[in-house]
RNA sequence: GGGCUCUUAGCUCAGCUGGAUAGAGCACCUCCCUUCUAAGGAGGCGGUCUCAGGUUCGAAUCCUGAAGGGCUCACCA
């Protein structure tokens, strides 16, 4: 494979050539940037850096170069100087020939895994499995499917997986008052969905709480002791230390719950659209850690008090201590991630680097893994990266379980589709459509909705998600980029298209707004790097909104089947096809279907 | 109180190596379907980029401070 030297790269050798030629000086580095539309011209260098380096006047100093560009350059046309701007005109013949060089390559931008890259794990979803998963793993979902999907495609093995809580206290506030209040429930004689059932009882669990509370209260203790005192509670503790003393029938019912709960998430990932390549499960981990912990504090890394607990002394790097092992020598929760991610790297040994996709009120517990696994001496620590990202709101505050003012995920999923499938019969498009393609159809609109409307933003953002009106259908939206391509793909049914005039090459003059098009097209390899770089599905997703509206412009300006000469039939049909292709790729990096038709 | 983080148009957001007159969508007002899907396009209205300093030829972007919102500072996870 031979590489070629980008347009920015040929320019730079160039103009470096000719500053030395000219002014007799060294440049190190040239800045670039598109040339704004109201002025003339494809790429923009900025001459104010250069001043630095050359004495005079930035008008004088870009005409200069202008000249020895249009010279020694074979594709660039002409110039233009603006204050300290050198617009650069770059000939027709190098877009014709980039478009050329990527028209048939269906992974366009997509680089394949190389083998001497370290694979990369993508922690996310990682839920309880005391209750349904929410709106808020919803964006969880989302975010870390859609960055193992962009790692995935800038070149790098990916590993996607999430570790299970299902062990605590919350589990076992869930399993006693089913026990207590179920008649033997179950999701087949309730019909419900499993992670639905135990939720419930997680409720129900609460409620119950609350009035022993209050009768405690009653009775005449404070609310601090009546909270501590409440006899369910105490029951749940009590059950929690059989579940550790492996008590048959304690087990026995977590395990039938917990199933209920993992069918019942199995059925909410399916229709999210997520996967994942390994499972770990906090029963099996709780306890992992410990001997890091003891290797620590051979080496120094940790210390211990005189009541035997273990701690990190962070002060140095601006934290607290932190504890990493209990009085009681047992394992906490940084134990515990200490040491899930060693064994994480066991299990998979080409693992390079992990991301956790994990809710920003963790910053500060992700701050402290990180150093202290740096502190224990694995190389791949550096290379740890914390996604996080804020929480989602509702009009009327926090989300709470178990209060029951949640957005349910599943239900979220089905309103979404309704509401699509509303548009969608107004609009009246799907004549020939059976039932079942339609619902289909309106299940990948309304996720694309749903999925965008998330993505979009910048993760570090709390998201205020009003279930009325958050999510529209026109403007910067999911449904308006599948309908560019649904439209697309009406063009190409028209076209006949076949490979033959997919692979063709016709010369054509491009107007303005198929070499916008094109520009935009050569973008994408560098945003999908910079996506996985930054850990953003957003840049993906504005890239792609800006290639959509390019392309809309294109589309009511220029016709494509009505083009004047057979040339350029084919030139923009092809066109038509890569932005298809390219919107369809972009769109799969988050997890976002595209239609046929809509 | 300490730490982290956010603040850009009425609303939701872009703006990621500091660069030209700060961009989109929604909403509101015009116009465009006898031509490839109008969930579209063209245009208008709308901004002291929270505030105050600083660095720089040049700051929404970097630095310092302030204000307001969020998170966090457990032998919970």
């Amino acid at each position: 494979m031979k590489s070629k030297m980008s347009l920015q790269d040929t320019l730079t050798n160039h103009i470096k050539q000719a500053i030395n030629s000219i002014y007799k000086v060294a440049l190190e580095t040239v800045e670039f940037q598109a040339t704004r539309k109201e002025f003339a011209g494809d790429i923009t260098v900025v001459v104010f850096p250069m001043l630095r380096v050359i004495k005079g006047n930035p008008m004088q100093i870009g005409e200069a170069i202008g000249n020895y560009l249009v010279e020694n350059v074979a594709n660039v046309k002409a110039f233009n100087v603006v204050k300290g701007f050198l617009n650069v005109e770059i000939e027709d013949g190098y877009y014709r020939e980039f478009f050329n060089s990527i028209k048939t390559n269906t992974t366009f931008g997509f680089v394949a895994p190389s083998v001497n890259e370290k694979a990369v794990m993508v922690e996310y979803s990682s839920p309880n499995t005391n209750k349904p998963l929410h709106l808020g793993h919803v964006r969880n979902n989302l975010l870390g499917y859609s960055v193992a999907e962009i790692i995935k495609a800038a070149g790098k093995k990916v590993y996607k997986t999430q570790i299970i809580n299902d062990r605590g206290i919350h589990i076992c506030k869930s399993m006693l008052a089913w026990q207590r209040f179920g008649n033997n429930e179950t999701p087949e004689s309730t019909g419900l969905k499993g992670d639905k059932l135990v939720g419930n009882y997680y409720v129900k669990f609460d409620q119950e709480y609350k009035k022993e509370i209050k009768d405690l209260i009653a009775k005449g203790q404070t609310e601090d002791e009546a909270k501590k005192n409440a006899p369910i509670l105490l029951e749940a503790q009590e059950m929690l230390i059989k579940w550790e003393a492996g008590d048959e029938e304690v087990v026995a019912l977590w395990t039938k719950m917990n199933t209920w709960v993992y069918d019942g998430f199995n059925i909410t990932y399916k229709n999210l659209g997520v996967d994942f390549d390994t499972l770990y499960y906090e029963s099996e981990t709780y306890l992992l850690g410990k001997e890091f912990v003891a290797e620590g504090l051979k080496t120094g890394v940790f210390f211990s008090k005189e009541d035997g607990s273990v701690w990190c002394d962070l002060t140095d790097d601006g934290l607290d201590e932190k504890i990493v092992l209990r009085s009681d020598g047992t394992a906490v929760y940084m134990t515990q991630d200490i040491g899930t991610a060693i064994q994480r790297v066991k299990d998979y040994p080409d693992v390079g680097g992990m991301v956790y996709t994990v809710g920003n009120e963790q910053d500060y517990h992700f701050q402290v893994l990180f150093l202290i696994l740096k502190k224990l001496g694995f190389d791949w620590a550096k290379n740890l990266f914390h996604l996080s990202y804020g929480m989602v709101d509702l009009p009327s505050g926090k989300m709470k379980s178990r209060e029951g003012t949640v957005v349910d995920a599943d239900d979220l999923i089905v309103e979404m589709a309704t509401t699509a499938g509303e548009i969608s019969q107004e609009l009246g498009k799907l004549e020939n459509y059976s039932e079942a393609e339609k619902q289909e159809l309106y299940k990948t609109i309304g996720l694309g909705a749903l999925k965008y409307y998330i993505l979009k933003v910048d993760p570090k953002k709390r998201i205020l998600f009003d279930p009325k009106s958050s999510i529209d259908f026109q403007g910067n939206t999911g449904p308006f980029i599948q309908y560019t391509y649904a439209r697309i793909q009406s063009i190409l049914r028209k076209a006949n298209l076949d490979d033959v005039v997919l692979s063709s090459t016709v010369e054509v003059a491009l107007h303005d707004k198929e070499k916008e098009l094109v520009k935009q097209l050569q973008l994408f390899p560098e945003v999908i790097q910079n996506a996985a770089d930054n850990h953003s599905p957003a840049l993906i997703a504005n890239y792609t909104y800006d290639l959509v509206k390019e392309f809309n412009s294109f589309y009511q300006n220029v016709s494509i089947l009505g083009a004047n000469t057979q040339n350029e039939k084919v030139f923009r049909v092809q066109l038509a096809y890569v932005v298809a292709n390219t919107i369809k790729n972009a769109f799969g990096l988050l997890g976002v279907q595209v239609p046929e038709r809509m």
